[in-house]
DNA sequence: CCTGATCGATACGGTAGCGTAACGACATGG
DNA sequence: CCATGTCGTTACGCTACCGTATCGATCAGG
């Protein structure tokens, strides 16, 4: 079902959350950081680095760099694939999923509290 | 009039638009920068650097070094409060207004997009 | 005046991101 | 085997951000 957004509307959701979301998230992602992640919880495994850079239009580095921020962090890990050793699959973790549960209460939140 | 999300709505929506976002856009706009902005455009002027450092809980400096980087950028310009000159009015401009629009524009055809 | 408060900007040292280029590890086809 | 290609990572030089502390400019009150 789709969601109908007028423009004051769509703005004023992303307003909101991303205030909320610079006032009270210590972690700081960058948005290119918070699209990797969106796209390793919401699209079905398995995910490569080289797969999120094609995804997303960015260089490997990227990539790699934004991952071991991110694992540090707790948000996602990283496993050696045993079938081909050169690639490593990105897998996902507790934390990372409270992690986006808690920013999908957000903007569900944000929405709920638009008007006009 | 509020907008129900699911919780899968509210995520894929942010994620869409975050990747749309990484792909498309070459400025690069911190978190913070965009937040700083859609403060701006957004909320009923005038808008000084301590209100906006106090809006969004973060300090002076990061509001100054956002306002150069997106004044460079056309995005916003600044002026000199006549009436208290220690103060400086941040002022809209229309490139400002019309990268928003595009914003705006891609949330709501993401939105319109949104399956289940 | 002049003292104190408040404004935005700046200096500083540190951290983390960027793109380009190169690297070692691994797989594959001849 | 060995040459070639493909993984992800690392190295490099650079830029931009961070927080803390301080600055000069400006205002307000005595």
């Amino acid at each position: 079902m789709p969601v109908e957004l007028t423009p004051s509307q769509a703005l004023g959701l992303w307003h909101t959350v991303s205030r909320a979301q610079v006032r009270l998230d210590g972690r700081d992602l960058t948005l290119r950081q918070l699209a990797i992640l969106l796209e390793i919880y919401l699209v079905p495994p398995p995910h490569t680095v080289r797969g999120l850079a094609a995804k997303l239009g960015v260089t490997k580095p990227v990539i790699t760099r934004a991952l071991d921020t991110m694992g540090e962090q707790g948000l996602v890990s990283r496993v050696r694939d045993e079938r081909d050793r050169r690639n490593v699959v990105i897998r996902r973790t507790v934390e990372g999923a409270l992690y986006l549960e808690k920013l999908g209460d957000l903007i569900i939140g944000q929405g709920r509290a638009l008007a006009s």
